[in-house]
DNA sequence: TTGGTTTCCGAACAGTGTTCGGTTATCTTT
DNA sequence: AAAGATAACCGAACACTGTTCGGAAACCAA
């Protein structure tokens, strides 16, 4: 099986090759903007070879996605270190805030954008953002546990502080946050991290 | 003058016309889907002739954008009868998050998808966006001077309430919902609403 | 009626995602 | 090693996009 094993892997190289100047393509450009020439360019390859390795664009998109969420969830999970729930909470609210200033466009990549994904549900349950939000949830419920929080839902306190960074990255990564102050876009954005912070620390 | 006036008006009329068409399009399609070939379908024009009307795409993109926020803004305005600002800035949390569930794609084109603008920075500052922004956080400075607040930095505080009504409209629009339970989307943000109402009053 | 604008349209340009037929190159079998 | 099968790749094409341009109508002033 050596042989075919190697096809397997050339094969595997090959995406990854095709991938790798896909990710340069796609957070240079967008994702509207990137096109399949444009990446088959970036490797020197024909357009059309890429649709050998790759059904359609989606899927190239896709693969990237994860991509971030894996990179984001390794972020997180260095916390697992501090024990104390609700000081891990508050880290990870800094570590998201700043993965999406630092990452602009895989952030965009990851919550903004949507591609017409056709198997939606399917495989949701099994993806990297779902595993995210799991871990999220998890550890409010710990802090519930530790007695903060009190008489508030461990799900819907979840989403809310989700939703909050997520608005918050998401005026930040599409410039929205200039009507505000004079402030600059990061100094912004970390004080509205702060101030959530100091929200969850007084309920 | 009559005759140059009755021109203007006409003029004037054709432009509606042409968003009337657009709206439609928009709303159905989505900013990139929707082609200017469709919108010319949709009033039996010829797609350059809108091109005589309208500078480019995002120009016509521009004027629902206005549109919505005035819808938006109106609905607002209404609870200025609420003379409790802390009271008033709850039911502000509450049309907000209305609005963007029952006008899901205007909020798309308010809020997320961001279109080639070129002439950036100039109108900002007259925007629609603008002005329901600074709506918001002369209520808040409102319940501050009410007491409410304390030591709470007006803009900052602001800031962190929009974003995080715009983060669960945000993922309430692009279907990122599931992810969580399996209570339905709308059941979802509400409640994600009236946790950051709780929030709020136990600051 | 003539001449000049204003309004409109058809055709075209350069770009997009994607498909298809054919051409290499590689591997399997004889 | 020769012949056949399969895999990998490419060029051309299709149908679409936003936008531009030249010319054809329609309208209006003289």
């Amino acid at each position: 099986m050596s042989i075919a094993e190697r096809k397997l892997k050339e094969k595997e190289e090959m995406r990854t090759l095709i991938l790798n100047g896909a990710r340069k393509v796609f957070l240079r450009e967008g994702y509207e903007s990137a096109s399949i020439r444009n990446i088959a360019e970036e490797i020197s390859y024909s357009p059309s070879s890429i649709y050998f390795y790759f059904k359609e664009k989606g899927e190239i998109f896709q693969e990237l996605h994860e991509e971030g969420f894996r990179l984001l969830l390794g972020k997180t999970k260095v916390l697992d270190q501090v024990e104390n729930p609700f000081e891990r909470l508050k880290a990870m609210c800094g570590v998201f805030i700043d993965f999406a200033i630092h990452n602009k466009d895989f952030y965009n990549l990851m919550f903004i954008v949507e591609p017409p994904m056709k198997k939606k549900a399917d495989d949701e349950k099994n993806s990297m953002g779902h595993q995210t939000l799991q871990h999220l949830i998890s550890v409010v419920k710990e802090c519930i546990e530790a007695g903060k929080f009190k008489n508030m839902d461990a799900e819907n306190l979840s989403f809310t502080i989700l939703s909050s960074l997520h608005g918050m990255s998401a005026l930040f990564c599409k410039d929205r946050t200039s009507t505000f102050t004079d402030r600059s876009s990061e100094q912004l954005i970390e004080d509205g991290c702060q101030t959530l912070v100091t929200m969850l620390e007084r309920m």
